[in-house]
DNA sequence: AGCTCTTCCTGAAAGC
DNA sequence: TGCTTTCAGGAAGAGC
């Protein structure tokens, strides 16, 4: 599932294609994971594609609208993948995979396509004003923060630090596989309280958030499920996984069996030997460590 | 403030 | 074997 460095790889591919090519056609499928179809049928065809780029999970295609008319208006298209969205550039002639249900016909003869099994994601074309009302509430880029920062961020807060990690208004591009590896990594049980973690755990924890997401950028992201990148390659951080499914397997580190268990409502992996639990108040559902 | 539950959706896997 | 049920999960919203 895209994540920040599955969204970063498909940037980093759309980036060395897209900029300057105007789009010359928009066909549409199904429709329910767009926020206002009728506004891309419009505003799409003429457009030329800037820049392209990254908030948390979220892409965005900044478009300069081809016609003069009225006030020469800055567009953007905003894209979240969901679970199983997948953005893709290729011949016109390709395979349609099914459930693609965004077609933009380029001015390079190529096309962009985006194909959503599950249909978690979502398309938003931003007029001018719009981009702060619907990125203003993210939390900072984990790469691009500060330790103070994220210190500030994750230490000052009475919620499981696995939620913490999870929640896009404290640190955003965070999903459910990065926040298993980085707290594995750092040595942090998931039901851990922000604001009991001593600095020297909220140290661990920046460094290996900062680690496990470069060293999954380096290796193009992870491809458990669906996450192909912009040229319909798969990542290869999968192979690097320490605890996410991996349950009952022998902890990388201590040799203890990987346990699973729901925290913040989410399958969280993690070595009952390396993570301890916290000792009070939250317990594993079930006891045990 | 933070937790749990629900909703959206499909396909894989488990259950019978 | 084949049908049915469960589960997974990003994000938002409801209710407590």
């Amino acid at each position: 599932m895209p994540e920040l460095p599955e969204v970063e790889t498909v940037v980093r591919g759309l980036r060395a294609v897209l900029p300057g090519r105007r789009i010359l056609e928009v066909r549409l499928g199904k429709t329910d994971f767009i926020e206002n179809p009728a506004a891309l049928e419009e505003n799409l065809p003429g457009a030329r594609i800037g820049a392209v780029k990254r908030y948390g999970k979220f892409l965005l295609l900044e478009l300069e609208s081809a016609s003069t008319d009225e006030a020469a208006r800055e567009l953007a298209l905003l894209i979240h993948l969901g679970m199983t969205g997948q953005l893709v550039t290729c011949p016109p002639d390709a395979r349609v995979a099914p459930h693609t249900h965004v077609f933009l016909a380029l001015d390079d003869g190529k096309e962009l396509r985006y194909t959503d099994i599950r249909r978690f994601g979502s398309m938003q074309l931003l007029a001018d004003g719009a981009r702060e009302k619907a990125l203003g509430s993210l939390g900072a880029d984990p790469l691009e923060m500060t330790e103070e920062q994220f210190a500030a961020a994750i230490g000052s807060r009475r919620a499981r630090v696995k939620a913490l990690l999870l929640d896009q208004h404290v640190v955003s591009g965070i999903g459910n596989i990065y926040a298993d590896e980085s707290l594995w990594r750092a040595r942090i049980h998931p039901m851990r309280i922000g604001a009991t973690l001593k600095r020297d755990e909220i140290h661990r924890l920046y460094r290996a958030v900062r680690d496990v997401l470069n060293e999954a950028i380096r290796l193009r992201g992870s491809s458990v499920s669906d996450y192909v990148d912009s040229s319909g390659q798969r990542g290869e951080f999968q192979l690097r996984h320490r605890v996410y499914q991996r349950e009952g397997k022998k902890c990388f580190r201590c040799g203890a069996k990987i346990r699973r268990a729901i925290v913040a409502g989410r399958s969280s992996h993690f070595c009952p030997s390396c993570q301890r639990a916290p000792r009070t108040r939250p317990q594993v559902a079930g006891g045990g460590l």
